[in-house]
DNA sequence: TAGTATTAAATTGTATGACAAATGGGGCAA
DNA sequence: TTGCCCCATTTGTCATACAATTTAATACTA
């Protein structure tokens, strides 16, 4: 059986399949309480071995996507139920674009966790943890007129501030969060300026962290976030 | 192949594996970067097929738990790259006993959350929701003498709220976290009359949301979080 | 001798075919 | 009508063979 896959050649085929058939489910094409084809279909219609229709299949399973019973079927499980914080979960979404509401709803996770957790930098952060965030800083700085590169050195900013708050359940969610964050930057930085504008909060932020001001750090990304959100907002409301 | 297995009958041989292999994993007897034995060999010593290890082995792939590589076989990836907030997962670490520290992460991680989870729910919840959340109230005060039904009482209070606050990503979040909660509220109970100390902020906080009051139900939150967390540090420090 | 290209071995990746087990529904009987 | 049984459909499991990939040893060359 040919491998005739335009997409990408040097890729494992399970992964292939994982990838579009969590893609269709992600893109509505396959509707939570849908029952897929049966597996011999499914392959040949895939043009695949069933045992790698059977591996992705289990991969999608993992993730909370699909549920299987004999005789029923291989079932899309309703979107309570996905694993919302697995990576390729989140990505995928991403790629068929995301929900206007599931952003919001990330915006108001990051509101909950961010500003605790520049309090805990401030904190528990080491010295060299602290020389690396005023770093990170400075390059957002040094980046400021380049779209691109600031989500970049913004995204390691946050994530600097997250090693330093010494939680390792934290850092693996906001390490999930981060690429979604990293879409919505993107819709963000069509209001003009905002790079610019936003810099002195990350700089209050970061001096607050290196004086062990926890109150202060707490506060300052507290507005960080809650500016940003508005941001994102206005730009959701735009479309 | 006979399936000998003296312990789960009436369940999904590929199921078995993954539980096992995953508790192996959780259990350190597969270390992070170890080696795990080549597939035919360890489908050999499992007494299953290559087919149902392999589907085996994917899922726990698509957790996070390990990684393929041709030739060089298949390796325990770092607890960085685990998939924490996989139900599975949690439940894994759960039956080989949670660490101390990861219950602490996650009091920290549900301090940075539920103040604001009840905040919202007090400004976005139906009345129906409210209700609700009262009556979970009211049934915690029934059943606040056996340990057992209030633990059950105390998770669907939470429950309640997050439910209030219009935020599925959060109630994804909050659902995951919450077995561990149980295991260390059983820590927590072994305080005497912990139970019945707690419920006066319990009403606080269903009163204040019930009245619309943001301010007071995220602080009578605050303190309620912080209050069991301070618990459960007693508890670990007492073993 | 050192550095590079070649080859070979080990492991996962893929395909195929066959049969077992479970389940849901339809038909049959009380 | 209601309960039971049987059967068809689908996933679950097994076995085997071969392809693709990668690491490491080996040979070859400068």
């Amino acid at each position: 059986m040919a491998k005739i896959s335009t997409s990408s050649p040097r890729q494992s085929l399970y992964k292939q399949i994982v990838r579009q058939i969590g893609l269709s489910i992600m893109s509505n094409k396959f509707k939570p309480g849908d029952v897929l084809l049966n597996e011999p279909e499914l392959s040949l219609q895939l043009n695949v071995s069933r045992s790698v229709l059977r591996e992705a299949l289990k991969m999608l399973g993992a993730k909370g996507l699909v549920a299987f019973r004999p005789r029923t079927g291989t079932r899309v499980r309703p979107r309570s139920d996905w694993n919302l914080l697995d990576p390729d979960v989140i990505a995928w979404q991403g790629e068929v674009g995301f929900e206007p509401s599931f952003l919001l709803e990330i915006c108001e996770i990051r509101l909950m966790l961010e500003p605790l957790t520049a309090r805990f930098a401030a904190t528990r952060g080491t010295a060299e943890e602290l020389a690396f965030i005023k770093d990170c800083c400075q390059q957002m700085q040094d980046v400021v007129d380049s779209t691109g590169d600031y989500i970049i050195a913004d995204l390691a900013f946050h994530n600097a501030i997250c090693i330093a708050a010494h939680n390792e359940l934290l850092q693996r969610i906001m390490g999930t969060l981060g690429p979604p964050l990293r879409a919505s930057r993107v819709v963000t930085s069509r209001v003009p300026r905002a790079n610019v504008e936003a810099m002195p909060l990350h700089w209050s932020i970061t001096g607050a962290i290196c004086n062990r001001d926890e109150q202060a750090a707490e506060e300052s990304m507290r507005q960080l976030v809650l500016s940003t959100t508005q941001d994102i907002q206005r730009a959701l409301d735009a479309l």
